[in-house]
DNA sequence: AGTACCACCTGACGGC
DNA sequence: TGCCGTCAGGTGGTAC
């Protein structure tokens, strides 16, 4: 599930349900899911507390409950964030849940527990520890361009590290990739090409976010939807090719995408 | 710096 | 029906 659009709205409905709530416990049930920190110590941690305000970087998301605590969330491959209604019964592959003291509670499910639970003293040190680049919508072109100049990777590979600019993953390096008319395997893009690829990845994102990070309802222009094994290129009509790029599945139209550099 | 490969996990799906 | 290999929208470590 989760690219840079899917946390955003992840962001979003939890600014919308868990703010100033006053947490009665947390319980861990799966302890595989925290990264640095023990279940005890998160738990003793969050009680009593209630989170302030929300933030997302990239893929991660932070949750502050006071000046220099905050926990983190990453939602891996297959993580999801549920609030429940009083009674409510949990997904079942929770692996964190915090109860609110008005009965209600958010569950983390996370069948694949590739997701991360943590906590940081602040989101800024924690994308230091991890070596974290700008986020992907904060990002401004000359930031950009100084970034990826002089690199000579695969340029899918490169938009696929989070080191250098996070948030994005494969479906969205694919179809900004797609967008830019640029095959994935290119490398030692010149500055024309990076800032059409720029400006793909913005709208892309953009675009995805106005569809609630719904896929189904992406523009019929747009590759993802037609992204399977016997998917046609919405621009030309090509059969679209997929091979393993980076280590990853990619998707493109082997006509209207060049390789450049 | 870049890449290939493995590992971490579980569920879904296609083939036999 | 059941087993098996393969794949999956992520990331980290290692070795070359």
């Amino acid at each position: 599930m989760p690219e840079l659009p899917e946390v955003e709205m992840a962001r979003m409905y939890l600014q919308a349900t868990i703010l100033l709530q006053p947490i009665r416990a947390v319980a861990v049930l799966d302890e595989r899911i925290l990264f640095g920190v023990s279940a005890k110590a998160l738990e003793l941690s969050l009680a009593g507390k209630q989170f302030i305000s929300i933030q997302r970087h990239g893929k991660r998301l932070f949750l502050r409950l006071q000046d220099d605590l905050w926990l983190t969330l990453h939602l891996g491959l297959t993580g999801r964030l549920v609030y429940l209604q009083a009674q409510e019964d949990e997904p079942r592959h929770t692996r964190l849940l915090v109860s609110f003291q008005n009965d209600c509670s958010l569950a983390f499910d996370d069948p694949r527990i590739f997701g991360e639970v943590g906590l940081t003293k602040s989101p800024s040190i924690l994308l230091a520890e991890r070596k974290i680049g700008p986020d992907a919508l904060q990002l401004s072109l000359d930031s950009f361009l100084e970034i990826m100049r002089g690199r000579r990777g695969v340029i899918k590979a490169m938009l696929l590290n989070q080191g250098l600019v996070a948030g994005l993953g494969n479906l969205y390096a694919d179809e900004s990739l797609f967008q830019a008319g640029i095959c994935p395997r290119s490398r030692g893009l010149d500055e024309k090409e990076l800032v059409a690829l720029f400006s793909s990845i913005q709208a892309v994102l953009k675009t995805a976010l106005s569809t609630g990070a719904n896929l189904a309802n992406l523009p019929d222009s747009y590759l993802l939807p037609h992204r399977h094994e016997a998917g046609t290129c919405p621009w030309d009509g090509s059969q679209l090719k997929h091979e393993k790029i980076g280590g990853r599945t990619s998707y493109y139209c082997p006509k209207h995408q060049k390789i450049v550099g």
